[in-house]
DNA sequence: CGTCAAACGGGACGGGGTTCCGTTTGACGA
DNA sequence: TCGTCAAACGGAACCCCGTCCCGTTTGACG
């Protein structure tokens, strides 16, 4: 547990450790079935604990989030490079980590949409986001662009915020592929005409 | 007014056609400066009536919505037809279509992203849009299709919600230009490699 | 085993959407 | 012009939800 070592300099109380974990399996239990804005009682109540402990160990609802999903968004992040490495081109290597980002957005259900809300709680979710996985698709997009495969000056925010918004409602209503949508958009990187 | 032949075969009280108006403006105003979500109670207030008024006239916000914004819907979707017809190819008339929906989009205050919610309150909206529309959207994309312009299978409901989507926050955070992505992704229909 | 700060839980508070109900008012016929 | 009455009104009441407060509990440590 990556978590461990970082309490390890000030130890806390027993249960105080107990809740947290208890309210990060409650809260990625309750994410799949209600989405991530699910009423906060609803996760405090399935944790067997009282709202305020929520408060207590996650102050904003996106601390609650990035606790929850940040292996994954580690994991993501992680494999720009490995993609660049083994792929054939830059491009490729761009278009298959895009598809790793989307896999991870279309299965939290309502991640996307919480993303790009100006809601100020989520500034920190976005600043998370932001400062892990936008390096790495720069160097992925930096590398396309020398390799002269793309000809759009769009920066990575840019393109990771479309990217985001198209992955948007992409778990319910039929008749709506985000993965599709998203090709159609790396597509579009080739030309500028 | 398209609105007096609707009322015409019913007469109402005169307050109640005074009210309905006032609503309508107030609404315009308040969704300017504080977006489509603008709290109930703020609109009615600058209507000068009570909340009840409100949902007496408009039963949900997407009626209110709808209201507001139905003249700039319509002229929209009767621009379709006219650039398919003054348009070098079908393609240039999708895309300049779609710049005129997205102009229309971006400069309303969260409408983009009301649009998609999946809150049951809405689907009036996005039945309206739908409606009017995708038919439009429809007949461009044949159009391009049938002219070898354009090679993916997307349908017309996918490509305008894809649109849709990229307009969402396009108005606030700076580094974000959905005009651009929107070309990008229009862009990528030309190719499926 | 006693002490006490950390941690807790649930109720209180505030804001926003929706509904209810007693009051007002416009339309219309006498 | 005036009386009648249903349409329409306004705002308080209600409910849900996020957030905060405060009296109580409990784990750590001497």
């Amino acid at each position: 547990m990556s978590d461990d070592d970082q309490r390890a300099r000030r130890p806390r109380r027993a249960d105080a450790r107990r809740n947290e974990g208890a309210l990060l399996d409650a809260a990625a239990a309750v994410f799949v079935t209600s989405g991530v804005e699910a009423p906060v009682r609803d996760i405090a109540a399935r944790a067997g604990v009282g709202t305020a402990t929520i408060y207590r160990h996650f102050p904003t609802r996106a601390d609650l989030i990035i606790a929850v999903y940040r292996h994954q968004v580690e994991a993501c992040a992680e494999a720009g490079p490995e993609l660049l490495a083994s792929c054939p081109t830059p491009y490729t290597a761009l278009a298959r980590w895009i598809d790793l980002f989307v896999d991870f957005l279309v299965t939290k259900h309502g991640l996307a949409g919480v993303l790009q809300s100006d809601d100020a709680g989520f500034q920190n979710l976005h600043a998370y986001f932001v400062d892990r996985l936008v390096p790495v698709c720069t160097r992925l997009l930096d590398a396309a662009t020398e390799a002269g495969e793309i000809r759009t000056g769009l920066t990575a925010l840019e393109l990771m915020r479309g990217v985001g918004n198209l992955c948007i409602g992409a778990e319910r209503s039929v008749g709506y592929d985000a993965r599709r949508l998203v090709e159609v958009l790396v597509a579009g990187l080739r030309r500028t005409d």
